[in-house]
DNA sequence: TTTATACTACTTGTATACAAGTATACTCAT
DNA sequence: ATGAGTATACTTGTATACAAGTAGTATAAA
């Protein structure tokens, strides 16, 4: 099979099943792998020279996390629409806003000093031109504050949005990072201003950052529309 | 194996990994296992007497869920703590507030209509002394809440919680029905109370309604853990 | 030409087989 | 008695085999 979307030193002690539920994800969520396009386990089983096992589990996963529909005969692949996005951002929006709230009744000092880390190496990865370092810290940086209040029906919340998010905030980076470089000193003073609405208890700072966050994201669609646009414009998918 | 946990009739078109999922769950829930035990697919398989692929994706599952933890060796029985109990509810309280603020400005006479409906029969379902109808229409009642908003990530949401909470409740109205009837009127104007909530558009009714339901369930949880005592009745765990 | 039937080539769900790795217990040497 | 090392009986992850069922096509009859 071709090259692979996902980076693999990201999978390093995954099992096959989850190369394969992280691959076939970025694929779909980038459009390389067309809406409505019936998937079947023997034939990615041969795609990705693996046996139906692993490709079983992966699609259990990715139909878990709404972007296939397992059916009779096939799965069939959904994708994000915008309203996915958008639903997206609502829980994004209803989690962190929850976590806030428990968040300034503790004490924070810890967890704003590893978000200064993070920030930090967000810094770097833009300075060395590395879009899925960039990814994963930013990714890492909401796992951080969502984890930091120990509530571990909120952290499943967050485990289940996760990996699309991370592929869809991979893709938009790794577009942006081919040159609309300027977004990244919005991005990085949006996460500061995040640091410092949970430093100083601000409520309304952190709504506003999440705010910026999400119309960033808005943005972001159009060019992830038109980027699958491109990559579908081919040809049809078998 | 002895005997089911989990209503037979519920299971007529599930696989036999679904059944095994949902026999494990009532029966880690309800403490028939303790936590601490360490299942082997093996033994889970032959215990069922079924192969080890359904177990597995049983066992999957059950991760998903937090009431179990695959580890190297063996998943470890997490079970459910009165934390977990309380973070559930927190989560239902989110994404349940969430589902009004967008019910309240949508046309919800066809809701009502649904939801007295459900109410009707969960009526019945006290008269005829049937704990597990009860069971099915009071979840049913919220699963009917939150789905009439057509927002797919807080349906995902809900479905991952579902199951856990339909084995609680589950288990909570059985033991109800053995001697504490009286509980189910004030269950009853509860939902009536939602209801109302709904039709007027009375947010502050609505999380009242919410509280007692979790007022509700804490009393209940009691009840549980003096089940869960008397089932295991030996010692304290860890 | 149209309709009914049967067949073929798929699909998934479950069972089994095999490989690689880990913990426990036992044996042997000190 | 104690410690090192090995044997063994487990564990999971992946591959393969088999059974049951479905869609769509081709063939045959009206």
């Amino acid at each position: 099979m071709s090259d692979f979307l996902y980076p693999i030193k990201w999978l390093s002690k995954a099992s096959t099943g989850d190369r394969v539920a992280h691959e076939l994800r970025m694929r779909i969520i980038s459009g390389k792998i067309e809406q409505g396009t019936v998937l079947s386990e023997n034939k990615l089983a041969t795609d990705f020279s693996v046996s139906r096992s692993p490709v079983r589990d992966a699609l259990k996963v990715l139909a878990a996390e709404r972007i296939i529909r397992l059916e009779r005969m096939g799965a069939v692949v959904v994708g994000l629409s915008e309203k996915d996005i958008r639903e997206i951002y609502d829980v994004r929006l209803l989690i962190e806003t929850f976590v806030f709230e428990r968040i300034v009744r503790m004490d924070r000092q810890e967890l704003v000093r590893e978000l200064s880390k993070i920030l930090e190496m967000m810094k770097v990865a833009i300075k060395f031109n590395d879009a899925d370092e960039f990814s994963y810290q930013d990714v890492l940086f909401h796992e951080t504050i969502i984890r930091s209040i120990d509530h571990s029906y909120v952290s499943m919340i967050w485990q289940n949005l996760k990996p699309v998010m991370e592929s869809f905030i991979l893709l938009s980076m790794r577009t942006r990072f081919e040159g609309q470089m300027e977004d990244f000193d919005r991005i990085i003073a949006n996460h500061a201003l995040y640091i410092e609405a949970i430093e100083t208890g601000d409520r309304e700072r952190m709504v506003t950052s999440l705010h910026q966050n999400f119309d960033d994201v808005q943005e972001v669609e159009d060019l992830w529309q038109s980027q699958q646009m491109m990559t579908k414009g081919v040809e049809p998918h078998d």
